[in-house]
DNA sequence: ATTTCAAATACCGTATACCAAATACTTTTC
DNA sequence: GAAAAGTATTTGGTATACGGTATTTGAAAT
């Protein structure tokens, strides 16, 4: 049936839809992500009605995918006035990155005791393309070796819970990371630190892997708290 | 009008009535939580329109408590077979552990550094009420009396966030718990740990207890590790 | 008796209609 | 003219209807 003389079926690609709920929950996450939110001067609202006029479909799956960010704590609906974008405080961007640093700290423990040499090595690979004396004038490239780094840690872990919860963190704290890498010397800071951080996991240092990180991450919650008063 | 003549207005007491959704997700969720999912023999099938009937409301706000739930992870939707509360496999039990040791041993770290006295006493105090030596005999007092010392350090830490993130964790661990704690010796044991975290915590000293709480928990883990070949 | 195919049923995803509540605007009265 | 009340519009919550697909069951043929 497959075959039928020369002629192949051709396997259609499957499209992969996989459903309206979803495509609208990937949407709408999408474009909270990349909204900076911290530079808007006032809250965002979203109109249910609106979304489903712009997405082309009806309001049910607009609604499901907005109850999933809701409990993700990207939006937040108030009864009858709207669904809002939200902004954290500094409090509760302070509380974020307490846990991020919590569980960052034990995947970075748990890659030096348990990962191979070969992830090891991929971690610390991932700056042999930033030269430190260009650090400043390639502030985005660093960026993105920044968010590696961390994501390589975590792989090394093992531990897949921690990925998921890391990443709707990572999500969270994308504007203010971006906010502070911009102040003075906090790249070289971290960059120094990123090594130590790589020596200790490749002396199999559990302990000093998992207090580097740690404070890697609370001193960024420091910083926004020393520095970030604009903030709600 | 709110005063007539010798009638005073009698305020209803309101009921509560948050919405259908919320009240049939906590019902729901109440309803996973109390049933030992670990002793069933086979999977929990939930039937949509059934729990519409028993719950009296229309699909939709069931439809979104089970995607809520879902997104927590208590329940699997498979698309056109059912909606099945999730057994989490061991693996799954021991990475969620190792999470729970990362969010509490921080939570610890905190309260060491920044709690109250009067936090701190609060914790110590939560096992006054168990004699030692009657401890086998007590197992469900005990058993209670552990949840609450948990949840002080995390309350003495002042981060609610870790607080959230714990509680639903606790909710999925309840079971596994339960098998746990009856293996011979882990109460001792655990009560003897429970003594040192809270010296640890008197005296101030955040590394240690960070370090104590997070190896009692991963304790639990290497546990489940060993002796619950049994579950998946 | 077993296997296969087709029809029917069950169920999920989606759309839509309806309702209640809240806000805003207009009208009326003082 | 201002304030209050009522009405209208907006919007989120809930119910329900519809369509498509998967699963199951029954019948027929080998």
């Amino acid at each position: 049936m497959a075959d039928i003389g020369r002629h192949k079926l051709q396997v259609k690609p499957l499209e992969s839809t996989a459903s309206l709920k979803t495509a609208a929950y990937v949407a709408l996450k999408r474009a909270i992500a990349e909204m900076d939110i911290y530079d808007q001067s006032q809250e965002v609202r979203l109109d249910e009605r609106q979304l489903c006029d712009a997405l082309g479909v009806s309001r049910t799956p607009i609604r499901e995918a907005l109850a999933l960010l809701e409990q993700e704590g990207f939006v937040r609906s108030q009864p009858r006035r709207g669904i809002f974008i939200v902004r954290k405080t500094r409090a509760e961007i302070i509380e974020t990155i307490v846990v991020w640093a919590a569980l960052e700290g034990m995947a970075a423990r748990m890659a030096a005791e348990r990962a191979s040499d070969e992830a090891i090595r991929d971690i610390a690979a991932t700056f042999d393309d930033i030269p430190p004396e260009s650090l400043n004038e390639r502030l985005d490239e660093y960026s993105d070796a920044n968010v590696r780094f961390h994501q390589a840690i975590i792989r090394a872990s093992g531990c897949t819970l921690i990925g998921e919860l890391v990443e709707n963190i990572v999500v969270h704290m994308r504007g203010v990371r971006k906010v502070a890498m911009r102040h003075d010397g906090r790249a070289e800071q971290s960059l120094a630190e990123h090594r130590e951080i790589i020596q200790a996991l490749q002396n199999r240092d559990g302990d000093r892997a998992e207090k580097l990180v740690r404070e890697h991450n609370l001193g960024l919650a420091r910083h926004v708290e020393e520095h970030c008063d604009d903030l709600d």
